[in-house]
DNA sequence: GGCTCCATGAAAAAAAAGTTTCTTCTTGCT
DNA sequence: AGCAAGAAGAAACTTTTTTTTCATGGAGCC
């Protein structure tokens, strides 16, 4: 029982976040504290993360004016302001539900920070492309003889993905699964004007370096997917298409890789016209041939 | 030459953010230690939030080790061990990209067009993903004794990466690789306690709801990603996840398949907690000491 | 057993952070 | 101009946090 909170220890506004207080006042702030509600309002992560003094130097303020800015906004202190926010960003998080009620966990909150990364990181990989080197991986894609795709680990998802399209696209497309011999009979066979398509982000082994090294001793053309880590790798391709990857939490995010992948298929399928058009249709045919697929809709 | 770095302002390492720190040493950490980095890695915020003491507290451990920890991670102190968390995690914000292009992206002729899809399938997906649906799932990730992955044709892309990534968390998972005589062998094998994770994009073979029949008659528990059109898949599933697909030209787009799946296991890794962790640990030494990653950086 | 080594917490010391006081400056009003 | 009110910074002050020092206790070794 009893919502506390509301007691004289607080503020009388039950206003849940800084963020609602702020804009509550916005227009009635004077000039440095608008600038503090300026800078915090700018934090995407809310200000749990800064210190009152960190706060204050950003805007340009004194530590004094801070201090009493959350003050105002009808907190007790700092302090209070500071773990209000933190709490605040919290509910939602799947963690919550886990410590405090075992019960019906719910993850909303938490989805919406994943999404809003994997955007920002299709948004900048699209910002930092070279659009010279997206050509030429596309021109190689198409003009290759025979192409091999190739990626270890997480990276061969990746690789699969780009077989299965690039394999409906045109003929001679060779996926390397890894653990397996294909790996030394490429060696043997791969020559000039064949292409190698690595993808090799991050925590790749050693042998795709080899892998690509060779190909281009042959004469081979190398395109590279990776992440701006692999710089090590990159010295080894002709061309490079490089992705964000940064994740939310433990792992990278391939979404952007994913999105190249397919843009990369789909403009070589442009490019390739009517044979791609007719590989696609036969492929088509043939699925309905053998009426292995269930695609009758609701 | 220029590992920068390397100086005695910071760690030798060049981990970039504390949990890969974390993850890199948990083995080797003492008992107090291991507390705080458990504390620690549960915060799916991160510890900029959280001052040293809090966290001290949270493990129960006084200050003292909470400090201690932080320079043994590398840092200098507590402080810079904050700044860096909450650089790493204000790298690729939204609001960064928001704020800094939003235009440019359609400058980018074809490619921009293909992203702003990306993006828009992203969003739409977030938006309509059901709570509790993504809740579900996170559980039976969790608890399942066994969990078996499928995923045909394109979507057996996304089911190697879902294997890739759930299988760094937690063990007992199986990929079912089309084409081979594992089919068989699961239908005789998946009972109660197990999980059926299946991946049905658009286009998927009928063998794809034999599977999830037969698994669901044996009390398994079904949990499929799937895209709108998939609802005749849908009802032989237990837990549905669905995902915007609709791609500008010849190729559905998966990102919204790759990020569920990635939050799915990212979300599960928090869930299971030291469990977990230790087995991301584990995996990373098995690599290190055969030494067969290229990680080396610039 | 006696020894060292190391982890740990308590407490002291050092350093920041946060709050209050006091003074200055601006602004608006008469 | 003179005055009052309020805002803001500097600096003094208080509180909290972080680091270091020191003492204790346990594990492993001779």
């Amino acid at each position: 029982m009893s919502r506390r909170g509301t007691s004289k220890q607080e503020s009388p506004r039950n206003a849940s976040d800084i963020e609602s207080r702020i804009l509550a006042t916005y227009g009635k702030l004077s000039r440095s504290e608008r600038q503090l509600a300026d800078v915090i309002l700018a934090q995407p992560g809310g200000i749990s993360e800064f210190s009152a003094s960190e706060l204050a130097e950003l805007a340009k303020v004194s530590k004094a004016t801070a201090a009493r800015f959350f003050q105002r906004l009808g907190y007790l202190n700092y302090r209070s302001a500071r773990v209000a926010a933190r709490e605040y960003r919290r509910r939602g998080s799947p963690l919550d539900t886990l410590n405090e009620l075992s019960a019906p966990l719910e993850a909303r909150g938490n989805f919406g920070i994943h999404l809003a990364n994997d955007l920002a990181n299709l948004t900048r990989t699209g910002e930092s492309a070279a659009p010279e080197q997206i050509d030429a991986a596309v021109r190689t894609l198409c003009k290759s003889r025979r192409i091999f795709v190739v990626g270890f680990r997480n990276s061969y998802a990746l690789a699969a993905y780009a077989f299965a399209v690039l394999n409906t696209v045109r003929a001679n497309v060779t996926l390397l699964t890894p653990g397996n011999l294909d790996l030394v009979e490429l060696l043997a066979d791969i020559g000039p004007g064949d292409a190698l398509f690595a993808i090799g982000f991050r925590r790749c082994p050693v042998i795709l370096h080899q892998l690509l090294a060779v190909a281009q001793k042959r004469k081979a053309k190398t395109l590279l997917i990776c992440d701006a880590e692999a710089s090590a790798t990159m010295q080894w391709s002709d061309i490079q298409l490089i992705c964000d990857i940064r994740g939310t939490y433990l792992f990278d995010s391939y979404v952007s890789g994913i999105s190249i992948i397919n843009f990369l298929c789909s403009t070589s399928a442009l490019e390739l016209g009517p044979s791609a058009w007719r590989r696609l249709e036969e492929i088509e045919e043939l699925h309905e041939s053998t009426n292995d697929l269930s695609d009758t809709g609701a």
